[in-house]
DNA sequence: AACTTTGTAAAGTTTAAATTGCACAGATTA
DNA sequence: TAATCTGTGCAATTTAAACTTTACAAAGTT
C-alpha cells in the first residue's frame, strides 16, 4: 500500500468527509424532504459545532435566504434548534448529534402531521355518512344502501389504521422501539473490518 | 337533519369516496414518491378489483404512459402487484388491500435500498481511512491524525445507524411490529362515533 | 437620527420532476 | 401476411419545486 503525502491526506480527508455529507443528503428524500435539508443536516452535524446562515451559505455556495427557507424547515420538523451564542447577534443553528434520534424526530414529525390530518377528515366523513345512511328508507336502491355500508366499513379501516400510526408514532417518541430493536444490537451481517 | 334523494346520495358517496382517495394520494408523499403513485394506490384500492392501464388512464385522465411508468414504480416498490385475468390480454393490476401491509411494505423497501447503498459507501470509505492510518508517521502534524481518527469513529456511528435500521426493516417485515403495536390496540383518543 | 446588520417576504428565475405524444416492438388475431 | 392491440422507450413539453434577487422591517450600533 502506497503511503500519503500530508496534502493528499487532507485532499482524502475532505473528500470522505464530503461523501458522507453528500450521502446524509441523498438518504433524507427518503424522509420526503428537499436533499437540501439533508445537506445542511450533514454540513452542520460534521462541523461538530452551531453554524449561522451566513457560514452555511459560504458552505453550500447558496443564497442566504435559502440557508433561511431550510433551517426553518428544519426547525419545523425538529431536526435543528437555534443555540444562544453570546458575544454574536448571529442566529446559530445545530443539530442533533444522534443518527437515530435523528431518524426518529423525522419520523415522528411527519407521521402525527399525517394522523391529524387524517383524522379530522375522518370525523368529517363519519358525519356525512351517518347522514347518508338516515336518508335511506325503503324506497332506497340496494346499491346504494351497500355502497353507504362499504363506506362506512372503509371508514373503520382507516380510523384504524391512522389510530395504528398514532400508537406507532408513540412506539419510537417514547423510546420502546430501543427496548426491541436496540441500537447496538446483533450484527446481522459479518463485518471486515477491526474495532 | 335533512333527508337526502337518491341522487344526491351517489353524489355525495362519490364525493366521499374521492376524498379519501385524494388523501391517500397526499399521505404517500410521507414516503417520498409521487402523489400519483398514491392516487393510484387509491384508485385501485376503492376500486376493489384488479385494474388495466386504460381504465387507469380513463379514471386519472392521465395517459397511459404515466400509468405504465407509475405501476413500474409501484410493482418495484411493492405495493402492487400483476393478477392474470383470463380471457382479457390486458394486464391487470392489484394492490394489497391491508393498510398496515402497505406501509409495511413502503418502509421496508425504500429503508433496504437506503442501507444497501449506504453499507457500499461504509465498506469503501472504511479502506481509504485505513489507508491514511498507515500513512501517518511521527512527522504527521497533529491535527491531520486528529481528524483521521474523527472520521473513523464516524464510521463507526455511521455502521451502527444503519445496523440499526436494518435490523429495524426487519422488525418490521418480519411483523414483529404487531406484536408490541398491535393493528386494533387500545385506542389512544376518544372516539366519538358508535360502532 | 443616520447607519449597519440580520433575517425573511415576495416575486422572479432556474432547474428538476412529472407528464405527454409519438413511435415502435412483440404478441394476437384475421 | 396484413391488421390490430398492448405496453413501453424516448424525446419533447408542461408543471412544480428549488433557488435567487431585491427589498424591507426590526433590532443594534455609532
Amino acid at each position: 500500500m502506497e503511503s500519503l503525502s500530508n496534502d493528499r491526506l487532507l485532499e482524502e480527508l475532505q473528500s470522505a468527509e464530503d461523501q458522507i455529507t453528500d450521502r446524509i443528503a441523498d438518504n433524507m428524500e427518503t424522509f420526503g424532504v428537499s436533499s437540501t435539508v439533508g445537506r445542511l443536516l450533514g454540513i452542520i452535524y460534521m462541523n461538530r459545532e452551531a453554524m449561522t446562515l451566513d457560514s452555511l451559505a459560504e458552505e453550500t455556495g447558496m443564497s442566504k435566504t435559502r440557508m433561511s427557507q431550510v433551517m426553518r424547515q428544519m426547525l419545523a420538523l425538529n431536526i435543528a434548534e437555534k443555540e444562544f451564542v453570546k458575544g454574536s447577534r448571529k442566529e446559530h443553528y445545530n443539530v442533533e448529534s444522534d443518527y437515530a434520534q435523528t431518524f426518529i424526530s423525522l419520523f415522528t414529525t411527519n407521521w402525527k402531521d399525517v394522523v391529524s390530518r387524517n383524522m379530522t377528515l375522518e370525523r368529517r366523513l363519519r358525519e356525512r355518512v351517518d347522514q347518508m345512511s338516515h336518508s335511506v328508507t325503503d324506497a332506497t336502491p340496494t346499491e346504494i344502501v351497500e355502497r353507504i355500508e362499504t363506506l362506512s366499513n372503509e371508514l373503520d379501516a382507516w380510523q384504524a389504521y391512522y389510530n395504528w400510526i398514532d400508537r406507532l408514532v408513540d412506539f419510537f417518541e417514547s423510546g420502546k422501539i430501543f427496548d426491541h430493536v436496540p441500537i447496538h444490537g446483533n450484527q446481522k451481517e459479518d463485518n471486515h473490518h477491526e474495532k
